[in-house]
DNA sequence: ACAGTATTTGCACCGAGTGCATTTTTAAAG
DNA sequence: CTTTAAAAATGCACTCGGTGCAAATACTGT
């Protein structure tokens, strides 16, 4: 289904791929947007047509991970308990197919790595706390914007930042299990006062 | 104790009140550096010997709490439950005379609200949930770096700053509060599978 | 007066990002 | 085939944050 008008040169996938091969090599903060630029063959000002920032660049389709898991999150069973519910779409969300593994590790290592996208992610992950927030809500009957949805959004956004962390240390471990983990951990002490 | 050399000229504290003046009045985003050390009477250049950036200026002298944060946690007895020492020291770090509040205040919802110091606030908050982790650590006789301190600081951050919100949008509620009820929510949602 | 020191300043730069007008490519209508 | 209108690409000038470096300035103590 071909538009009007002048089709496009390139595309984020593509652009991303180019940065990505420039990040490697000379690092993100030493990659300036005229390298990327020069190196998939369009104009300085084009690469702002495909992504709103240099910070953006390896986020890919992440919006459309999100409904993705606001879609996980409806389709759970409503007596499912609270924790338990979000445990599981935190783990379903960051499920990964075996050949995408290697891009997504990429992906991670430079958004919670570099310190300029650590900074901008928390700006992305606003939105991934919001359907977190949104179904808690939604469970619990209370505004989104009240206390415990957005503590619950927040400190689990936590959680999974700290798996990740994790992941990215020890490329042996598995993602899935690292949030499953991380996500039990607090239960683990919060109530009993067993300090281990 | 007079050293050699000139005297400061001015002090961060001094710049901060200007900018914060000024931001009150045309918004963060809207004030240029340039527009600060104008009406500060000082010359560009000279606002990065106070302030590595625009976005540090809100964090005053964020680094003493955490030394303040960590003396709470060292004069915790060893036996209290870890995450009720960690609650208190939350509670206890973001204490703040009445006087002050409204200053802190100020700073908050600048730090919590605008998209740039939102962002920039990760990696400062780094620096905290170090402060954190190094305890939990501590408690729990496991690496820093490994996945219970990390998890523990990571959610433990994201509470705070939820509470923080919440404390931005309802000021008549109060700080202290809002964080020991915030950090007692995961808690009371975790164990039992009540929904309530 | 002089030496040493720390701060302030000026200047030239770089890189990200924006606004706006213009050019280029393309599909489709006449 | 020509014209029209859409959409993308581009060029240019500009703003702003931030840095490196060298020179100027103000201060203390000899």
């Amino acid at each position: 289904m071909p538009r009007a008008g002048r089709r496009n040169i390139t595309s984020a996938a593509e652009l991303e791929e180019t940065a990505f091969e420039l990040f490697d090599e000379h690092g993100f903060e030493h990659t300036t947007i005229a390298d990327i630029t020069a190196a998939a063959g369009i104009a300085r000002r084009t690469f702002f047509h495909y992504f709103p920032s240099k910070n953006d660049i390896p986020w890919g389709d992440f919006d459309a991970g999100l409904e993705r898991m606001r879609a996980e999150f409806r389709a759970l069973p409503r007596d499912l308990p609270l924790l338990d519910a979000v445990r599981h779409c935190v783990v379903e969300f960051n499920r990964v197919p075996d050949e995408q593994l290697a891009g997504h590790r990429r992906r991670m290592r430079l958004i919670l790595g570099v310190p300029a996208l650590q900074a901008h992610s928390t700006l992305r992950f606003q939105s991934w706390r919001e359907v977190v927030a949104e179904f808690v809500a939604d469970r619990l009957n209370v505004p989104q914007d009240s206390l415990t949805p957005q503590t619950i959004a927040h400190a689990t956004l936590g959680v999974a930042v700290a798996a990740y962390h994790q992941w990215l240390a020890r490329p042996e471990l598995e993602l899935s299990q690292l949030l499953d983990t991380a996500m039990r951990e607090l239960a683990a002490h919060a109530s009993p006062p067993n300090g281990q």
